[in-house]
RNA sequence: GCGGAUAUGGCGGAAUUGGCAGACGCGCCAGACUUAGGAUCUGGUGUCAUCGACGUGGGGGUUCAAAUCCCUUUAUCCGCACCA
């Protein structure tokens, strides 16, 4: 068979015959498949984008075959740092160069055979879509969910531009090498922390990777302690910190504020101003990764200032130091040297008191410091003796008599910051009006202009668009006023994507409530892991937030989640131009056909694993795929043919229902692998039955047809042309799935083995009903095992039924 | 540093979840058919050796029985990075 020639024609007959239409009028038996869209890049797809929406499509198939309604859409997450970044580099528009990756990708999807419906195309750069983004945004502003803070971004003095992490590199801008720095931009921020609680409890009921789960759990971070309030020693003021562990507070020596910390300028003094300020400028100096360093030394400064430690009344000195984050907890922590590791190198660092307040559980061990476990206080005034776990409430309780202190617990989630200063990416739907402040513009789109120079000079690309910037009046109260010069964060493009294909083109809303609460939430979900902790969490929290305003009624998007794994280059490397590496799909599909590629995905690696490519699998596929031509040719061609059932038929009988039963299980879990393995062992039976000078037609041809089945979701093309060739109505692709019958694959008699002290020793044929005492009866009364035992005395026996026998003597 | 995962023949990978390790495929060896074979078909292929023994990264344990459970250790990969 021509494989290219066949899958151009089925391709065009199943689009003709708009074989994948999803059914609208059948929600209720609806499975909606979906695989994360992709980023419309310039260079063409990839082995993982076959790996991914093709062995999904597989999965997708399946679902159709076995009765579903199957919703399996496709876009293009469009905006983004790439189209803008080559524009600069080549003066090619962003907007001009997406388009067109779209439609050269657009082309390449269609070539995997895979079963998108197109009529529900999405494309998050066209402004019937954003305006659904900016009406998302415009709705969690009216909630209180949408706020503006200052907050730092990564600067390049020289590029006067913001770069993303990713464009930081070692410190340095990627493209001119200078030192980056932090300043601080009022930008806009979604308050995902207030569904910290709820994102965390939800996870329980998901069906998700556990170790997706796991790395949710550890991005919210939830932590319970107290809060704690140091006044200032001068009574000027006071700053709270957060700390798991109040039992050590009586070993409070010093604090440390973070050096971004408010009350830092108000504290400091005179004769510290000079040090603090150098110290401060410092730190703005290095980027996360240095800060965040623990095999840097603790530095930090002192203030000059004094806070009281609440617990005992004792003056402590109030220092600064980075490994103080101002994200975290309240920006300031007590310093306990003796019980902590940081505050021990800390204080080592620069000469502050160390006083002991946890004893080890066993009183004669004479611990080394820092001692970090629990233990028993002392040194604790009236505390002295009571247990770490009591203490730490206990001591919180007794400060929260006096206003000192509260019981609370802490989230490491962080606000999500939406706003990029960058050009291609969603206009931010807010005017700024002297007289009304900031206001939600809903006269949506609130387009993004083409005539933009977005050069990197200093300010957003958009600040620089006088007509964009000025060109509008405050809805509120009619007067000029201006717009935010900032674009959505594309990841808010990408958090309801899943809600917008049901009804891909409605113009009048961003989608239909009663038609997205029977559709969603999602059924199966497949993409990248490395997506676990941002995508996949703020997707969870637009869906809750929508929820919450009465837009939907379901509290989860994505009910269950499948990453695939990655495939590596030959050397076993992660495929990268430097590695030199890099395998391209369109050189196999080209020289043996999309279906023959899909099934050596399938075939070569377990899905969630991924693995190294190798050229041999992929012509063993091919190989393969002639053979069950072969055979299916074979079935259906002329032989002496006979009405009655024997043993051979009775064997590919029970190959047969096997396979179908080993198959209908191993789809659904996306263990393909092993559905390919089981498909080729019904192809060695063919082999085997072929050889046949007179063969049961019936039998032969029933079997090749299960096997067709079978194979479709992996090789559609193929299949559907050997079942137009082998005379079937219909389209093979819309068949139902094949079904097994059990007693097919009982087997009468089954060889068992007979071991003796956990050895093996005999095998035996036995009749495999038995239960397992009769099973032991038989098994002792048989002659070969009488000899094997040689008269010893049985002290044991396991008999498991249809496995073997242990005989303990 | 913390957390997670993985480790099975020459290679990719199976193993009904504690029940005959190595399914299926690649590769390799031998044979058949061929002018030829990079086509096809058949048989063989964990290791060592003669019965037999040894084998799932290493060491220890539980069990009649361990790739699978427990303890310990090593290596590789991936996440998170001082989380108070």
């Amino acid at each position: 068979m021509d494989k290219i020639a066949v899958e151009k024609k089925w391709n065009k007959l199943w689009s003709e015959r708009q074989v994948y239409k999803f059914d609208e009028n059948n929600v209720d038996d609806k499975y909606y498949v979906l695989e994360m869209f992709s980023y419309p890049s310039g260079s063409k797809l990839h082995v993982g984008h076959w790996y991914n929406y093709g062995l999904t499509d597989s999965f997708a198939r399946y679902q159709i075959m076995k009765g579903k309604n199957v919703f399996q859409p496709m876009g293009f997450d469009a905006f983004g740092l790439p189209a803008e970044n080559y524009a600069i580099k080549t003066g090619v528009h962003p907007q001009d160069s997406t388009l067109h990756n779209i439609e050269v990708m657009e082309g390449q999807l269609k070539n995997i055979g895979a079963m998108f419906d197109w009529d529900h195309e999405i494309k998050t750069c066209l402004p019937d879509y954003y305006k659904w983004t900016q009406w998302i945004f415009i709705q969690l502003y009216k909630k209180g969910l949408a706020y503006r803070k200052k907050a730092p971004v990564n600067w390049c003095p020289s590029c006067n531009t913001v770069l993303a992490n990713e464009q930081v590199v070692d410190g340095r801008c990627e493209r001119c090498d200078s030192q980056v720095v932090k300043k601080d931009l009022t930008q806009w921020f979604f308050k995902i922390t207030d569904y910290a609680e709820e994102l965390l409890q939800g996870l329980d009921n998901l069906d998700w990777p556990e170790k997706t789960k796991a790395m949710q759990r550890n991005w919210i971070g939830k932590s319970q302690g107290g809060e704690i309030v140091f006044e200032l020693a001068d009574g000027s003021g006071s700053f709270k910190v957060f700390t798991t562990r109040a039992d050590t507070l009586f070993g409070c020596t010093y604090a440390v504020l973070a050096p971004e910390h408010e009350l830092v300028p108000k504290i400091t003094v005179p004769a510290q101003k000079a040090a603090v300020q150098a110290y401060i400028d410092e730190v703005a100096k290095t980027n996360e990764i240095e800060r965040l360093s623990t095999a840097k030394d603790k530095t930090g400064v002192f203030t000059g200032a004094y806070a009281v430690n609440p617990i005992n009344g004792e003056r402590i000195p109030v220092w600064i130091g980075d490994y103080v984050l101002a994200s975290y907890g309240t920006g300031a922590v007590m310093g306990v040297p003796a019980h902590d590791a940081r505050d021990y190198k800390f204080a080592r660092t620069h000469g502050l008191e160390i006083k002991r307040v946890i004893k080890g559980a066993s009183p004669d061990v004479d611990d080394e410091l820092p001692f970090t476990d629990y233990g028993v206080m002392c040194n604790s005034g009236e505390f002295d003796g009571i247990a770490s776990e009591r203490g730490k409430i206990a001591v919180v309780e007794k400060l929260a008599q006096t206003g000192k202190g509260k019981l609370t617990t802490n989230y490491r989630l962080r606000d999500w910051l939406v706003s990029r200063q960058r050009y291609w990416g969603a206009p931010i739907p807010i005017v700024y009006c002297p007289h009304c402040g900031e206001v939600p513009d809903e006269n949506l789109p609130v387009l993004l202009p083409y005539d933009v120079e977005f050069r990197p000079d200093g300010t957003s690309p958009l600040a620089k668009h006088d007509k964009f910037i000025h060109d509008v009046r405050c809805p509120k109260c009619g007067a000029p006023a201006t717009r935010d010069p900032d674009t959505l964060d594309t990841f808010v493009c990408s958090s309801w994507y899943y809600l917008r294909y049901p009804d891909a083109h409605n113009a009048e809303k961003p989608f239909d409530t009663a038609l997205i609460d029977k559709m969603l939430p999602v059924d199966k979900y497949v993409g990248g892991a490395e997506h676990a902790c941002m995508h996949l969490l703020y997707a969870r929290f637009i869906t809750k937030a929508l929820r919450d305003m009465g837009y939907l009624h379901f509290d989860e998007p994505f009910k269950s989640l499948v990453h695939q794994g990655v495939i590596l280059g030959p050397d076993g490397n992660r495929m990268s131009k430097t590695h030199g590496n890099v395998v391209s799909p369109d050189d196999y599909v080209n020289a043996y056909g999309a279906d023959v590629f899909r099934c050596y995905l399938a075939f070569g690696f377990r899905y969630v694993e991924g693995g190294p490519w190798s050229d041999d699998g992929i012509k063993a596929i091919n190989k393969w795929l002639d053979r069950v031509e072969r055979y299916v040719t074979a079935a259906y061609g002329d032989y002496p043919a006979k009405e009655d059932a024997g043993a051979e038929e009775r064997e590919l009988d029970r190959v047969r229902h096997s396979t179908v039963k080993a198959v209908d299980a191993d789809y659904p879990a996306f263990s393909f692998n092993t559905a390919v393995a089981r498909m080729m062992e019904l192809v060695n039976a063919l082999a085997k039955y072929d050889k046949l000078p007179v063969k049961n037609a019936r039998l032969y041809r029933g079997a090749v047809d299960d096997l067709l089945k079978l194979l479709c979701p992996l090789a559609p093309h193929f299949c559907e042309e050997l079942w137009q060739q082998t005379g079937h109505e219909g389209s093979i692709v819309v068949s139902k799935f094949p079904e097994y019958d059990e007693r097919a694959l009982k087997v009468s008699e089954a060889e068992i083995l007979v071991q003796i002290n956990s050895r093996p020793k005999v095998r035996l044929t036995v009749d495999s009903t038995l239960s397992p005492a009769e099973l032991e009866k038989f098994v002792l009364a048989d002659s070969r095992v009488a000899e094997a035992l040689g008269g010893a005395a049985v002290k044991k026996v396991v008999a498991i039924p249809g496995r073997l026998v242990n005989i303990i003597i």
